[in-house]
Parts: structure tokens; sequence; C-alpha cells
DNA sequence: CAAGCATATTCCGTGAGTGGAATATGTTTT
DNA sequence: AAAACATATTCCACTCACGGAATATGCTTG
């Protein structure tokens, strides 16, 4: 699954926004999100398919964590569409392309 | 439909690449990408439903273009995430932050 | 080894998004 | 007004992602 998608569910971008606090097992995730378990198992077994979350075993836990790398690409992607708003193009900065 | 939900089709995301060389009739779209006229009318419409093109009519064409608005947004959620990878943090920075 | 805890997996029902085909709407031209 | 063009809309079938419930796996403790 695709970091777009991955990134498309609101569970899924709770769970990331829980992660930035630092590594976190999966049972803290499950009562800060107030779902169920199996619910919250799954979107993570999701997020780790897309290459977002990182696993410890630690015993019986599994701590999670942030994995940046999809999202620097995610960011790699955006940078292409930055200067439309970035104050050196406006809406309207695509008429005047050739206006020198 | 939500910016995520918008992008996270790779036609909408194809079309969105289209636009950055500027404003472009329907049909140029359609061309372009090789697909069905409906089919192409149809992501245009869940574009401009999440604010992400803008239409402007002339004759029988509409003219699409980006507005970059949403993905300015998108921007600032990604930016939450920036330091992770930014190389002020690594994957292991989170057990650092007290580390001083 | 039995019990309990933490987490994952499977099964199932359902709703949303997608593509294809056909058709409709609106505009220009003759 | 009819025809031709550009684009949008509807209808339908199908896949897929999500939630809920039940169950399974794996580790630990007594």
């Amino acid at each position: 699954m695709s970091t777009f998608t991955a990134i498309a569910d609101p569970v899924r971008r709770d769970i990331l926004a829980l992660l930035r606090r630092g590594e976190q097992p999966a049972g803290t995730l499950v009562d800060a999100l107030a779902l169920p378990q199996p619910n919250v198992s799954k979107h993570l077994k999701v997020l780790r398919a897309a290459g977002l979350v990182r696993i410890r075993v630690d015993g019986p836990r599994r701590f999670y964590s942030l994995d940046p790398a999809p999202l620097a690409e995610l960011d790699e992607w955006l940078a292409q569409y930055r200067e439309f708003w970035s104050g050196k193009l406006d809406a309207f900065g695509d008429h005047l392309k050739r206006s020198d």
C-alpha cells in the first residue's frame, strides 16, 4: 500500500501523530485512540506495510515508532508544487511564465 | 472529500502533475492521460470538490488549473513530521530528547 | 503446564470508490 | 434549427477498505 493511501485514513493519521511523542507500545495507542484493540492492530499493520512505522519487540509487547522515510518521499512529491503557494507564483502564475 | 483521500488516487495525482504546466482544457487532459473522457471528468469533479483545481469556463471548454491551497495545508501537516528526517533527529531521536 | 496478559489474525457484513457504457447538457457552427 | 463538438452526469457492476466480533498466537508468571 502506498504512502498516499496509508495516510488517507484519519485513524492512521492519529496514530502517526501519537508516535511523534516517541516510541509507544500498542496498548498505549489503543487506550489513547479509544478504539477496539483489533482495529488498532490492523491499522498498525497497514502502517507497517507502508513503511511508516517500525516495531521493536520486547517480550509480549510491541513498541511502535515512526519511520519517516515515506514521509520524506511525500515531501519530495509535495515540493514539486511548493512554488505554487510559496509566493513566487500565485494562482495566475502559469499565465505569466512567458511574459518577459 | 479531504485532500488526503483526493490525492490517494494515482490518476488524480497524474492530473495534478499535468496541471503544473499551467491551465489546461479537459480535452487535453483526456488525451494526455489516455483514459475515457467520463472517467477523467469524474476525477476532475473530485479534485474540484477537494478544492485542488479551479475551473474557468470559456464557451464549451472548461479550463482547469491548480489551486494550491489544500496542498499548502498538507505541507503544514507534513511540517509536524519534518524534524524526524531533516537531520536534527533520526529514528532514535525521540529517545534522546532529554539527553542534555 | 495452566492461567493470564498483550497483540495479531480471521471471518463476515457493509459501504464507498472506481471503471465502463450510455446518455445528457451546453455551446458553437452552418 | 440541426448538426457537431466539448464536457458532465447517470446507471450499473465490482472490488476493496473498514469496522465488529470472535478467535488465535505468543510470552510470562505462578
